[in-house]
RNA sequence: GCGCCUGUAGCUCAGGGGAUAGAGCGUUGGGUUGCGGACCCAAAGGCCGCAGGUUCGAAUCCUGCCAGGCGUACCA
């Protein structure tokens, strides 16, 4: 409103100057020095630029000098002249306009408010939209965001819980901006590694399943990690081999001893081929990666194994100094890690020979519910059901609401038929016997740039891709979506684009606009992180940690709490803290998950926030007023009065208050939490600052009542740009 | 090879054309006969990866290079 204002005054003072507005327009922003508050132009920066520029050019007067020095010449004449244009335009705005007071500064032309006037304006407005203050006007264009896509009969783990954290966010941050928003979670509920599940709970498992039923998704998930362990046991231990033979001169040096060793004890009766042995030292001597199909026998690996054991528990007793070496990376391991990882892969050693017969028993599986097996079905939908729980109870903790949930399982069969039309339609092809669609091929590229994508597998099951693309096509069809997104890894952006393209090509207008959110994984600090893969932390883990933590200082802080407040709190913080650090870091990076820096809860974190919260609840209060109600500030009553100069820390504040509602269509523009998480932090930090340079109930009347309204308006703020990142703010704490 | 992302204080990160580049953690030293000390103040700490270019003005935009990460036809 300001803002208009200002614009139109310098516009108006600019023509009666004979002057034209730069192409650009009039720009604007805040005034950056302390205890001012109103907003300043660089017009005259653009226009003297301009003029200087061609005065220099008539007056030939830049042609003796290089081109540095002409540079240097025409920047500081533009200088002068900015300077000189903003003081007339300082004038004519001062003599035509009612701000308080118009001045030009390094050639800015600054307008500054009357403070106690548009404070009063916009604690005013605050106070009376509450909960809708910062929400943009209505918009017409349908988006869906698609969030929160975790594996049943898996675990959920903390690179889920930023998914849903930012899905939350970002579903919150658009419909503030205006766009009515359908959230949508989409389970993996098929697929390679239900089967996998499944056949290790058939194999191993079947009838140990917790007698509790909420623990069960859980076992569930430890029942696939450990599917995956038995399947992948061979990669694990060539892998390692691989990574000895990289890292481990001493390894490397005496291999040949250890694998004569190993021939000498063929000497003794036992049959080891030499085949394999000479295969092996080879590729270590080498450095190269063993691969699992050269080698003859199944136990000549068994047989070596407890050699290797011997070696690494001799190199970690007697450890010798590293020497790095020329161009050789630094060991990822230290000879300790290394004897321990060897035993871990030892307690298995006899998964060695098995492994063979366990993948064809898992193909077998898979083949169980392609024929749709209906016992095998039942015990799909059995064990499926245990996970989802575990979901429900997940997102309920977290505040995901979902209106639309999708499932892997249900797109299946539709996605096949879909292959079958874009096989029909000339869009997609069969190469080397598998449906794809060569995208750069169809969209006339000649430079690679979205290369091929598979769209079924060749033996007629579904891939991601296939059921992605029969997803999308209800999304738009059934939903009447006019913009889709996917909150998705950001390992995943290529598939995505590919997606995108393959729409396009089949018709769909919609896809132009659709968004991958991509963002980075969540990983663990260096030196925690184990070998095993797949170590994350597992979110309920990481919540009970969290919880307990902030139990623990709301003892210590806050010990006269009644029992009931302290868990509600306890919630409130601790969950708080967990969503902002999922949401305190850009898209883009990797969050490294500290538990210790998770847990402290000082500095740059929810806590912080929420505090000054519960402190602004606790002024009002004090002063018997029951919050957004008494201070109830309209146009018919006086207008605020904060005396007559306003301290710096009230400016700072009012001025952050009233750029919430550009911060969510900033957000929302970007799919940014980030910039509201910036914002609130800000806000607080601001209000702590004025909280001790401002009294507010000592204070003498009028000021009293004007910092209680902003007090008022600072709660309010708080509480909603928490509310848009999905955090609670607590009244007390 | 090609493509995408990242490089800012000791560490973790903000800032994405505008006036003096900011936070948190860590270090050092302070603040409560004040509305909650989960707070605040002060000090120290920066060739904003390098080199060009565009601009009145570049940490920010463009080009090239260097370094790291991630993708790149039957995993999801």
């Amino acid at each position: 409103m300001e803002a208009q204002l200002a614009r139109e005054a310098i516009a108006a003072a600019l023509a009666d100057a004979g002057l034209a507005p730069p192409p650009r327009g009039i720009d604007l922003r805040p005034i950056p020095f302390e205890g001012s508050w109103g907003v300043a132009s660089s017009v005259c920066h653009a226009i003297a630029g301009d003029l200087v520029q061609r005065e220099l050019e008539a007056s030939g007067e830049l042609q003796q000098l290089s081109k540095k020095e002409a540079k240097q010449r025409a920047s500081e004449a533009a200088r002068k002249r900015a300077q000189e244009l903003a003081e007339a335009i300082a004038t004519k705005v001062k003599s035509t306009n009612g701000f308080a007071r118009v001045e030009a500064v390094n050639g800015y032309v600054n307008l500054y408010f009357d403070a106690n006037a548009v404070a009063s304006r916009l604690i005013g407005e605050v106070i009376k939209l509450g909960p809708d203050f910062g929400k943009g006007a209505p918009k017409t264009e349908r988006v869906m965001v698609e969030h929160s896509q975790p594996n049943t009969h898996k675990v959920f783990h903390v690179g889920h819980l930023r998914n849903s954290c930012l899905g939350i966010a970002v579903s919150n941050i658009l419909a503030a901006a205006g766009y009515p928003v359908l959230q949508a979670t989409y389970p993996g509920d098929i697929g390679m590694h239900v089967i996998k599940c499944l056949w290790c709970y058939e194999r191993f498992h079947k009838g140990q399943e917790p007698a509790d039923p909420s623990l069960r998704g859980r076992w569930l998930g430890q029942i696939y990690s450990e599917s995956d362990a038995r399947l992948e046991y061979r990669k694990d231990v060539l892998s390692f081999l691989h990574l000895l033979s990289k890292e481990d001169q001493g390894f490397v040096a005496g291999i040949d001893r250890l694998l004569k060793y190993l021939w000498r004890k063929n000497e003794q009766g036992e049959v080891v081929e030499g085949e394999d042995i000479a295969y092996l030292l080879g590729r270590i001597t080498h450095g190269q990666e063993i691969k699992e199909d050269q080698l003859r026998r199944d136990d000549v690996i068994v047989k070596f194994w407890p050699i290797v054991g011997d070696y690494l528990r001799d190199a970690a007793l007697n450890p010798k100094p590293h020497v790095p070496a020329e161009g050789e990376p630094e060991p990822t391991m230290t000879p300790e890690e290394r004897y321990a990882r060897w035993q871990e892969l030892n307690e298995h050693i006899e998964w060695w020979p098995e492994v063979p017969r366990w993948r064809e028993e898992v193909r077998e599986t898979f083949q169980r519910w392609e024929r749709q097996e209906p016992e095998f079905v039942k015990l799909w939908q059995e064990t499926r059901e245990w996970s989802l729980a575990d979901f429900r109870r997940i997102f309920d903790e977290l505040g995901a609401h979902f209106d639309v949930w999708f499932f892997e399982s249900e797109v299946e069969e539709e996605g096949k038929k879909i292959v079958a039309e874009l096989l029909e339609k000339g869009i997609a092809e069969i190469s080397d016997g598998l449906p794809v669609v060569k995208i750069d091929e169809k969209l006339g590229l000649k430079q690679e740039t979205y290369r091929t994508l598979p769209i079924l597998r060749s033996d007629g099951t579904s891939l991601y891709s296939t059921k992605d693309l029969a997803l999308t096509k209800r999304k738009f069809e059934e939903f009447g979506i006019d913009r889709a997104i996917w909150v998705v890894d950001v390992r995943q952006s290529l598939y995505f684009q590919q997606i995108f393209k393959i729409l396009e090509l089949w018709g769909f207008e919609q896809a132009k606009k659709s968004y991958h959110l991509g963002y980075e994984i969540v990983r663990l600090p260096e030196g925690v992180i184990s070998s095993r893969k797949g170590n994350v932390p597992i979110y309920d883990d990481v919540r009970d940690m969290v919880l307990a933590r902030a139990r623990e200082i709301i003892e210590e802080k806050n010990p006269d709490l009644p029992p009931e407040t302290k868990e509600r709190v306890a919630r409130q913080v601790g969950l708080g803290s967990l969503k902002f650090a999922m949401l305190a870091r850009d898209n883009n990076k990797v969050v490294v998950f500290d538990v210790e820096e998770a847990l402290s809860f000082d500095g740059f974190a929810a806590p912080y926030i929420q505090y000054a919260h519960a402190r602004a609840c606790r002024i009002l209060e004090h002063a018997g007023i029951t919050p957004g109600q008494a201070i109830a500030h309209d146009d018919q009553q006086p207008a605020l009065d904060f005396g007559e100069v306003l301290a710096p820390e009230e400016l700072s504040l009012l001025q952050h208050i009233a750029i919430l509602p550009d911060e969510v269509q900033r957000a929302a523009e970007y799919y940014r939490p980030l910039q509201i998480v910036n914002y609130v932090y800000e806000l607080a930090r601001r209000f702590n600052d004025f909280y001790h340079a401002c009294p507010v109930l000592q204070s003498p009347e009028p000021t009293r009542t004007a910092r209680l309204a902003l007090v008022d308006a600072t709660r309010i703020v708080l509480a909603n740009s928490l509310a848009l990142l999905g955090i609670a703010a607590p009244e007390e704490m």
